[in-house]
Parts: C-alpha cells; structure tokens; sequence
DNA sequence: CGCTGCATTGATATGTATCAAACCGCGTGG
DNA sequence: CCACGCGGTTTGATACATATCAATGCAGCG
C-alpha cells in the first residue's frame, strides 16, 4: 500500500516537536512583510482575476511577488505536457523564487480567486535590502520556508494513502487559515477535484471517494448544496485521523 | 495507473524548452562558488564519513554548508516517526536552507560516502554578502535552484510509473555527474533498494524489479558481482523509455 | 564457515486507476 | 419559465500497478 518509513530500530523522533509558530506569529510576520515592502521598495499592485496568470513558466524573470490578497496555485510543467500542481498559496506567500536561478520563470502562478498580487523588482529588492538588512531576511525566511514546505509535500505523497492525503491536504489549509487569521472551521475549496487530484497525486474519482469517506465518519460536512465548500468541526480530529491510517493497531506492535 | 496531465485543450508546453546549462556552465559555477567563499567568508572544512551527519533536524541553525566532496542525502523527518529521503546532493550543493525559517534544521543531513563539506555561519555568509555582491546572487540562485529540484521530484513522483521513474532517477543522477565533468555511463548507486525506494516513492521490491526490467531491455547494465554499479551506455535513451513510457502509442490520438 | 544484511524473484493481496453511467447545479436560449 | 446542454461530481464495476508476504540466493566479513 504504502512505504514504509520504520527501519531496523524505533523511529527517531526530531530533537524538538516540530511545533506551528504561536497564533499571531505568522500573521504579524506577514503584515511586517507587508509594511517593509511598502515603505522601502517601489512595488506594483495588481488585482488578477480567477484563471489569470502572475506569470508563466518560460517568461523571463525579473520580479518577485507577494500576495496581498487571493488564492494562488503553482504548475509546474514538463517539456512534454505533463503538469502538476506544485503549491497552493495565500495571503503572504511569495511567488516566483523557481526563475531567480534559471532567470525565467519555471512554473505557472495562476489565481484561483480574485486577489491582489505585489509586484517588486528582484534587484529593486536586493538593492533595497542592504540598506534594511531585515528585508533580506524575510526574504530568506520565504524562500527557506517555500522549501520546507515542498519537502513536506513529498513527504505527504510518499507516506500516505489517498484518503490520508485528502485528510491531510484538508488540515493544512485550514491550518494555512488560522494561521492568518481566517475562520478554518468552514473552507472554501475553490479548486475542481480533478485540480485537488493532481495537487495530491491521485485521480478526481479518487478525491471524491475520500471526501464521501470523510463525510460518512463526519471529519466533515457539505453545508452547501453544491460541495465547494466544506465544514471541519473539528480540525484536530482530521490530524488523529491521519495518525490513525499510520498505524491501524496502535495498541499491538 | 496514475494521474493524467491532461486536461482538456492540448498540452500547452513551455515557451522555452527547459535546456540544460551548457556542459561547463555547472562546472565552472561550482568552481566559483568554492573560490568565492574561500576567499570572502571563514569557512570551516570537515570531513564526514559515510553514515555520519552534517546536521540533524531538530538542531539549532546558524550555518550553512556547502559540498566540497562527496555525496549526500536529505532525510525529513515527520513528527510521528515517518522518514522519507527529501534529496540526493553532490559536490557544489548547498545544504541547511530549510533551517533558515524556523532556526532549526527540519532534515537530516547524512553522507553516503567519505566526503568534505564547508561550512560558513549564516551571519558571516550575510555580512560577507553585503560586500560582495556575487556571493548573495550565489546564495539566491543555489535557493531557486533547490526549490526547482524539488518541484520536478514532485512532478516525476505525481506523473511517473513505477518503472519510467526509476529510469528517471538514472538519468537525473547521470546528468548531475555530467554536469560536474564526471563520468556518468557508469556510477555507482550507494544506497540500498530500501533508500531508493523512499526516495521514489516505492518498495525495495519494486525498486528491484524495475532494475531488472531495465537490464533485460538493455538500458542498464550491472557490471561487476555486486549491484551497486550501474552502467549506462545510452543516457539519452533513458529519457526516451520515460517518454514512451507517458504515451505507450504516440501515433494515434 | 556460517552469519548477516541486502537483492532477487515469485505468488498473492489490495489500493487506486480506469471505464462507465447517472446525477446535479447552473447558465443559456428558445 | 422551462428545456436543454454542459462542466463538474458521485458512485459502481472492473482492471491493473504496486504492495505485501515469502522463499531463495548472493556477497562480504568476523
């Protein structure tokens, strides 16, 4: 079903739980984001609308962007048509870092929402940040934190069974969301199942099943008619259930 | 059998083919990252031995390190014991990003082989950055770079079979050595079909069989008594099975 | 020499893909 | 206003790729 991770002997833990930052870390680091871009870098604003680009994979890079409002998706795409989402991303989040080495851009930034993207020159930024050291440091914390997020995300796909990544895919959105603020007791998923498919590495028919299966152990609930939009009473029991798929007999060994 | 690509419209593909720098370009990029931290940064050298860390997850940040020689592997560690093999790293890669954001390492850093890594404290890389100029553009790019990496793993876990994927991870790792003026139509895999296997995505059995399938076909060929060593006459013709692999009948449709 | 860890190969089980049909919500145009 | 079409979703039946379980083989090494 899936690899296993257990070696020889009982897995090592990290050193120190790997605890979220508090409550309102996240979203006072994303407001001083904000403020320090405004008032030491020329930035452009710009409202995109649903299906709109920030940019394509192949455009040449020039910029950096951080969303200031909206819902973003990443594509990563192979010269032979393949494409995959690669990065869901809020308010916050920077898009772009894939073309600071190859000097173009290597993915798609698409918005799935209407939103508002800033958009500040790279060597405008660099400039900028050696006269505030701090601004080169926010820059290095996004970038640090864009790659530890894709590792988890392989993680998350190698280690995982469907359900259990459409479970998990669930709680960290709405992690995602409290952690700027927003209520995460109720998400609007404004992706088809065929997107949430191809973000988690499995098919449409594949997600609907595993929302159903959800739904059916009421981990969550459809308020809606229409199933866009989906309930969590309870965000922690969605992680347990994660957990629970690891090891189905905790108790034996 | 997995996650088509396709949607609807044909497969729009990137306005640039995604080629790879010139044969040197790496080389000499490697060449003068090396001389540029020699020269600008306190550097200290360390020699690791197959099986021992560079960092753990879970320990404080405060440097960076680059790889002098030697190969080495990242390995994210999950809470709840999971393990999963994050990236494979060779000479002129940079290990130690993700602690940047949390100010702790969130991998394991562990060599494959006797190797020599630099390490430079993160203050003194940023202090030396402010002065020179190319050292940041250097930490910047091997970033972007880092996250491209993991973006196609990404890509080639969520589209690939079993099969094209191990054919995948050859020629990945042959184009890295190629890349750095190595020899690549033979190298020498030192991990066991367990760690390719996290890698990928797969069980060791699986891992195993897909050898053996690629030996029969003649794409790969074991040289001596142990497995370790894997000849490659033809890298291109490895890209060519992953290919035919996508569209088992590439004249209709 | 006989462990011991790793690799290979086979038989079988199972999770997920694939194929197919019906349903639903929604916009459009008669 | 309703009929219709259409994209998206759900659900079922079946196929298939890969996991799991098991046995054997192989190489290095004390």
């Amino acid at each position: 079903m899936l690899t296993t991770a257990a070696t020889t002997a009982a897995p090592r833990l990290p050193a120190v739980t790997a605890s979220r930052p508090g409550q309102h870390a996240v979203a006072e680091r994303i407001a001083e984001t904000l403020r320090l871009l405004q008032d030491h870098v020329a930035i452009t604003r710009r409202v995109v609308h649903t299906g709109e680009h920030v940019y394509q994979a192949g455009e040449s890079f020039g910029s950096l962007h951080v969303i200031h409002s909206g819902f973003f998706k990443t594509v990563n795409l192979a010269p032979d048509g393949r494409e995959q989402v690669v990065g869901l991303h809020f308010k916050g989040d920077w898009l772009g870092f894939d073309g600071i080495a190859a000097g173009q851009y290597g993915c798609d930034a698409v918005a799935m929402d209407t939103g508002e993207v800033w958009t500040v020159r790279y060597d405008a930024l660099l400039a900028a940040s050696t006269a505030h050291a701090p601004l080169l440091g926010l820059l290095h914390a996004a970038m640090s934190r864009e790659i530890t997020r894709d590792r988890d995300s392989l993680l998350s796909l190698c280690t995982l069974s469907a359900d259990a990544r459409v479970a998990e895919f669930l709680r960290a959105w709405a992690d995602a969301m409290a952690d700027r603020g927003l209520r995460n007791d109720q998400i609007t998923l404004r992706m088809t199942r065929a997107e949430i498919g191809n973000y988690l590495g499995m098919t449409l028919e594949t997600v609907s099943r595993a929302l159903s299966r959800l739904s059916r152990d009421k981990l969550i609930a459809f308020p809606e008619r229409g199933r866009r939009d989906v309930q969590i009473p309870d965000v922690r029991a969605l992680g347990a259930y994660v957990q629970r798929s690891l090891s189905p007999n905790p108790t034996l060994q």
